[in-house]
DNA sequence: GCCGTTTTCGGCCCGACTGTTTTCAGTCG
């Protein structure tokens, strides 16, 4: 699918382009919107495009159709050629700039010849970007510490670590019965996040502002109005939103987003002579909804639609005919089907496994050292792995009344040749076997997967990923491929959720699920805090659309047996 | 540029905050 992540960034372009040219704003947004649709495709657009179909995709029609067949059939895009080409180079990234707009951009460029930040960073310091109009002293400063951000900032946040700071932040504002919670797409747990939403109702609003942009460790305020706040903390912005508790409800829709799902939705409200926005559904100055998010999708003849799929990728339509998923749920999940035991490289005894897992009422944890060959990680020689089995088996022999059983598992590696790191006769005396890479990155990954994935033995295949995969150059994998492979080996696919390790997505889960093939949540906890993991995964599972049945271990243990040997 | 149960043109989601100017344009989400 890298056809459909190119495309996307081309189309994306085009509409900063667009943008910089001064073009209409509804055209702009259709490029952008037709950008969003690609990128959130869990189709090849290259098969798409050869089924005659593209325009079949909501937002894009006749002009985009054409160009995306032009890159597909010549690998470039004449306009795009031409467009980038009357743009100077480096001034689209000024963009980025928070407070710079097309306006101010086209006026710098024309007015000071402004073609790079660093020619944006000379007229800050002569004061020449001062005497331009509507230009004045706190404007030029605003710019010069965005610009200050931008260079300490790389890029966005990961869901794990936007949770924390999230939840510190309500843990310092949440005083005196206050509502606040996580919005955005923090709460629609997307992997990665560009700012933190909040969302409050306090009867004291000035108050609540004043605390929050006095936080400590804050390292600028971007705003601070009546009902709302905008600050930077930790290299992160963080806004908070504060509004009255009878308009709770469509405000929290509302600052969930993402902005094409409520886009949709207000069309969905026009259509229907309503007006929505953060404070209701207004049928003229009447109010008819807006107190709980139900009521909102509700006065808009839909159900509630789980945050995970707000991404107008066809949730409002399968909401609209009664479609939508019955999604995955934490209580659904019997058990963790990846974690690592002080046995290999992980710091909990087998003990201190069961002892967690009892807490989160789990049924089943398959414990899934390293095999032999991984040596920084301890892998486990056939002694060791035959001691720590018959330890399992005293372990679950003690436990009965607990309701846990281990699983004896292993993440068997994939060598370099494409066989395994254990031979067949110890392969069969586990539960539960994953195989992986986690050498020879440059080498044919995608032919030792399918190798491992015909031996009889290997349940669930586990892609490489994570820190260890990006440092190394010259990866390649392909995850088309590998769905397709799974397809034929009837193997199931791992969603790997430990932090960092998470390109297994949303869109991947969707597409796997389309073809039919299971999947397991497997954590790859090697410490405390599986249940953490865990809900990572889940969000993993939920925004692709997973329902119970797709994943398996939502299955009482007999049910596993039965699936697995 | 896209789109269509007020269809092939004329719409396209809606509001808060800032800074500069004095009534509002620009930016952002």
């Amino acid at each position: 699918m890298t056809k459909n992540k190119e495309l996307a960034e081309i189309l994306e372009k085009m509409a900063k382009i667009l943008e910089f040219n001064g073009e209409n704003p509804f055209k702009i947004s259709a490029y952008l919107k037709a950008a969003g649709a690609i990128r959130n495709l869990s189709q090849d657009i290259e098969k798409i495009a050869k089924d005659e179909r593209l325009e079949e995709i909501p937002g894009i029609g006749k002009s985009i159709a054409n160009k995306i067949k032009e890159y597909l059939n010549t690998g470039e895009i004449k306009a795009y050629k031409k467009a980038i080409s009357d743009v100077p180079e480096g001034i689209l990234e000024l963009m980025d700039i928070q407070g710079i707009g097309p306006k101010t951009l086209r006026l710098i460029y024309e007015k000071l010849h402004i073609r790079s930040l660093d020619d944006l960073r000379r007229v800050i310091n002569d004061g020449s970007l001062a005497t331009l109009p509507l230009m004045g002293e706190k404007r030029v400063e605003n710019i010069k510490k965005s610009i200050e951000f931008l260079d300490k900032t790389k890029g966005r946040l990961l869901i794990n670590d936007a949770l924390i700071l999230a939840e510190e932040v309500v843990r310092y504002l949440n005083k005196d019965g206050l509502i606040i919670e996580i919005a955005g797409s923090l709460r629609r747990r997307k992997e990665t996040i560009g700012d933190i939403d909040l969302l409050a109702s306090s009867d004291n609003k000035d108050r609540l502002i004043e605390t929050f942009i006095k936080m400590p460790d804050i390292e600028r305020v971007i705003a601070s109005g009546a009902t709302k706040g905008s600050i930077i903390l930790k290299g992160t912005q963080v806004d908070l939103r504060i509004v009255d508790k009878n308009s709770y409800g469509s405000a929290l829709q509302y600052f969930t987003g993402s902005k094409m799902h409520n886009i949709k939705l207000r069309k969905i409200s026009r259509e229907k002579g309503f007006k929505l926005n953060e404070y209701g559904v207004f049928d003229g100055d009447k109010k008819i909804a807006g107190e709980t998010e139900e009521d909102v999708y509700n006065a808009l003849g839909l159900p509630w639609i789980p945050p995970e799929l707000r991404e107008d990728t066809g949730e409002i339509e399968a909401a609209k005919s009664g479609k939508l998923p019955n999604l995955v749920k934490m209580e659904d999940i019997k058990g963790d089907l990846h974690v690592h035991s002080n046995y290999s490289d992980g710091t909990l005894t087998l003990e201190d496994i069961v002892k967690e897992a009892s807490v989160y009422g789990y049924e089943y944890v398959s414990v899934s050292d390293h095999s032999q060959s991984v040596k920084y990680a301890k892998g486990l020689s056939i002694d060791r792995l035959k001691r720590r089995n018959e330890e399992i088996d005293r372990i679950n022999k003690d436990n009965n009344k607990k309701n846990i059983v281990l699983l004896k598992g292993t993440e068997v590696d994939i060598l370099r040749d494409g066989s395994l790191d254990y031979p067949d006769d110890i392969l069969e005396e586990l539960d539960i076997v994953i195989a992986a890479i986690h050498q020879g990155f440059k080498n044919n990954i995608n032919e030792r997967m399918l190798s491992a994935m015909k031996n009889p033995n290997v349940d669930i295949i586990a892609h490489p990923t994570g820190r260890v995969i990006y440092s190394r150059e010259g990866y390649k994998m392909d995850i088309e491929r590998l769905i397709n492979d799974a397809k034929s080996t009837d193997t199931i696919l791992e969603i790997n959720s430990y932090p960092n390790r998470m390109d297994f997505n949303d869109i991947n889960c969707k597409k796997a699920k389309e073809n039919g093939i299971k999947m397991s949540l497997g954590t790859d906890t090697h410490s405390k805090g599986m249940m953490k993991y865990m809900e990572l995964g889940l969000s993993i599972a939920r925004r692709g659309w997973l329902e119970k049945e797709d994943l398996i271990n939502t299955y009482p243990l007999e049910e596993l047996k039965d699936k697995l040997y």
